[in-house]
DNA sequence: GTAATTGCAAATGGTTTGCAGCATC
DNA sequence: GATGCTGCAAACCATTTGCAATTAC
C-alpha cells in the first residue's frame, strides 16, 4: 500500500470513529477492528473476510457481531453495501455512496471505475418516469484483464 | 391491455414456445401456463406471482415447477432475472436482455425507461479497465407517482 | 451501576435439490 | 416404452434474531 492510501485510510477510519462517538455509540474493541479494516479494504470485501480478519487481531469475535456492526454502519451511511441475490454481498466503506462497479464474473475482483454523466442520467430517467429517485445502482459484469491472461 | 399488446404477447409466447420445440424440450401444461403469464406480464413478476397466476389455470402445479421453468428459461436466454439480495427476484420474459430500471421502493412496482448511451458507457467502462464486458445491471430506486400522491 | 454490546445458537425464507411416480413424445 | 418432467419435502446458506453474560461509559 502507498503512503498516500495508508494516509487515507487512517482519515477515512478517523471519520468513521467520530461519527460513532458523535451519537454515542459505544466504542467496543471489535467495532475498532471493523472500522480499520473497511477505511483500509480497497477491495470490497464480504462480511466473512472483514470477520476473518478482525478474528486475526481479536480472535473472540463472533460473525454475528461482523454483520451487527455492518448494519450500524449502514444505517448511518458509512457502508455502501452491494447485495448479490446469490447471497454473496459485499461492502465499501471508503466510497460509501452509489457508483458504478465492474465485477469479474471468474475470480469475483470488484473494481470503481470513474464514469462521468451518470447524474444526467438520473435526472432523465427522473423526466421520463415521474419518479423521485433516491438512489441507484450500476454494476458491470465480465472477466478481468489477470483472468483473461490466465484462460 | 390494448390490441397492440395483445399481439406483442402473443408473438412473444410464440417465440419462446418455438425455443423450446426447437431444442426438443417437452411441452407440458405448466410450461405453456409460465410462457402465456410471462409472455404477458409487463410488471416484472416474482416467482411467488407466476407461480398464483398458473396455479389459477392448473392448480395442481408446484412452486418447484416454477423455478425449474425459469431455471430453464434463463439458460435459454428467453428470460431476465433481476435478483434481488433481499431474495425477492423478479422475472422479464418480455425483453430478456440487460436494460435499465426503476424501482418503487415503497409498492416494489418496476417500470423501464428508454435511455440512451449505455452501449457507450460500456465501452468506456471496458478501455478503462481493460475487462472485457459480458453484462450490466443498472437500477434506479426512488419513488413513483402514484406513491408520491399517495402521501 | 446501567444500558449497550457481545457471543452463541436457533430461526428465517427464497431458492435448490433428490427422488419416486407420471406424462410427453 | 424410454426419457424427461412434475410434485413433494428436505436441504441450503448468508443473514437475522433472541437472550444471557459481559463491558463501555
Amino acid at each position: 500500500m502507498a503512503l498516500d492510501d495508508s494516509r487515507k485510510s487512517e482519515d477515512r477510519f478517523q471519520e468513521m470513529l467520530d461519527k460513532l462517538k458523535s451519537l454515542d455509540f459505544r466504542i467496543t474493541p471489535q467495532r475498532l477492528a471493523v472500522l480499520r479494516i473497511l477505511a483500509a479494504s480497497e477491495d470490497h470485501p464480504s462480511a466473512e473476510q472483514i470477520f476473518e480478519k478482525v478474528r486475526a487481531e481479536f480472535p473472540t469475535t463472533s460473525l454475528g457481531t461482523i454483520y451487527k456492526t455492518i448494519v450500524l454502519l449502514k444505517g448511518l451511511n458509512e457502508v455502501l453495501e452491494l447485495g448479490f441475490p446469490d447471497g454473496r454481498n459485499r461492502y465499501d466503506g471508503i466510497k460509501p455512496f452509489p457508483h458504478p462497479h465492474v465485477i469479474c464474473t471468474k475470480c469475483g475482483k470488484i473494481m470503481d471505475p470513474e464514469l462521468m454523466g451518470l447524474d444526467e442520467l438520473e435526472e432523465e430517467v427522473s423526466k421520463k418516469t415521474g419518479f423521485i429517485i433516491q438512489n441507484h445502482r450500476l454494476d458491470f459484469f465480465g472477466m478481468c484483464k489477470e483472468c483473461q491472461d490466465a484462460t
